[in-house]
RNA sequence: CGCGGGAUGGAGCAGUUUGGUAGCUCGUUGGGCUCAUAACCCAAAGGUCGUUGGUUCAAAUCCAGCUCCCGCAA
């Protein structure tokens, strides 16, 4: 917990219930931080704020039904939340749910991947703004999936922006970027493993400053704005009529995710790593397996040869491309 | 009670319909061949067939309950 002097004009809750308009005055005051945040990306960000900050509730999405059986499940941050006794507030709707939040008289709302749209009332109402921490360079990749894409457009390069939340998703002003190499081989839950901890630093760096108002945000320029949208159904599936180098992107980029997935004897195939070979087969068609290697099943692809090294048949578990290729006769059929 | 698949030596599977000495492909270990090998040949070790109970002369196999794993859908 920690506590700020600030000299600017706002007004404070006296313990006899009444307000007290103070102007000019340096106080000592505990700054009232509503987070928001659903998945286990945004958890290292609650968790240090929890550990510096006073985080006097939480905004998570309503416990839902998941996985087999209709069992409930909470979210990550609803979890990390109950183990430190903070308020967890879980709205169906934010836009005709938010009246509970402005009560809490929040200074400043702090969001990652919370999974809906603010309503502009409360955006309106902190006065230190609602910040957010996306995983991309803003104005590139805006939208709910930026990781995802990241590795799927084959970037060299992305890494974390904390900006002001306007009207539109992901558009508000840039307070400050951070970028990271994206490695060759790096998959999903590497990218966000590191995304998630980038945030959290980078939030700590730059809360101070924005509380003390010694920030400078700058608009995103309009014209490079591009979108990374959910990851569809369409999006998991694998057609090996493309590049290898865009199937080994695709591969890995729900590596640790949903997972890629193509059809084996009507079967769903899940990939879930390969690489890239140098083979090239001109009698074969695409999707046909051409051989099993060491490193797993060869599959050809329209400009050459992918190597599918780790896979998860409906119904098993994953496992090594070699396994499931154990005891089967599968070269020669088509993957689809 | 959302739909469905699965549990058999270390791994992946067959065997279950029509009960009757545990099989295949790998891996491991030892040996051989070879300039050499992830290739080839020979040999060995390794499983009370998820768990509990039932039927039977006899259960991986039939019946019932339970546990765990997974795909889909949300």
């Amino acid at each position: 917990m920690q506590f700020f002097f600030i000299n600017i004009q706002f007004h404070v809750k006296m313990n006899t219930g009444d307000y007290m308009d103070i102007e000019n005055v340096e106080v000592e005051k505990e700054l009232r931080i509503v987070f928001m945040g659903t998945p286990q990306f945004s958890v290292p960000l609650l968790d240090s704020l929890i550990k510096n900050y006073n985080v006097v509730a939480v905004v998570t999405q309503p416990d839902r039904k998941i996985g087999r059986g209709g069992k409930i499940g909470i979210t990550p941050i609803k979890k990390l939340a109950s183990e430190h006794n903070i308020l967890v507030l879980q709205p169906i709707k934010i836009k005709e749910e938010y009246e509970e939040i402005i009560a809490l008289e929040p200074d400043i709302i702090i969001t990652c991947a919370y999974g809906q749209i603010l309503p502009t009332e409360l955006l309106d109402y902190p006065r230190l703004g609602c910040i957010n921490v996306h995983a991309s360079l803003l104005p590139k990749l805006r939208g709910g999936a930026p990781i995802q894409r990241a590795l799927m457009n084959g970037y060299k390069e992305t890494g974390i922006t904390i900006m002001f939340m306007a009207d539109k998703m992901d558009a508000g002003a840039i307070i400050e970027l951070s970028k990271i190499d994206i490695k060759d081989d790096e998959n999903y839950i590497s990218l966000h493993n590191r995304l998630s901890n980038l945030g959290s630093e980078l939030l700590m760096k730059v809360l101070p400053n924005i509380i003390s108002g010694d920030i400078s945000p700058k608009a995103q320029n309009e014209e490079e704005v591009t979108y990374g949208f959910n990851i569809s159904k369409e999006d998991e599936r694998i057609d090996f009529t493309k590049r290898k180098i865009d199937l080994y992107n695709q591969i890995r980029a729900l590596d640790g995710f949903s997972g890629a997935y193509c059809i084996y004897q009507g079967k769903r195939l899940k990939v879930w790593e390969s690489i890239m070979s140098d083979n090239h087969f001109s009698n074969l068609i695409d999707g046909e397996i051409t051989s099993i290697y060491k490193e797993g099943i060869g599959v050809k692809v329209s400009d050459g040869e992918i190597i599918l090294t780790s896979v998860q048949l409906e119904g098993k578990n994953r496992m090594s491309a070699r396994d499931f290729a154990n005891g089967k006769d599968i070269v020669g059929k088509v993957l689809e």
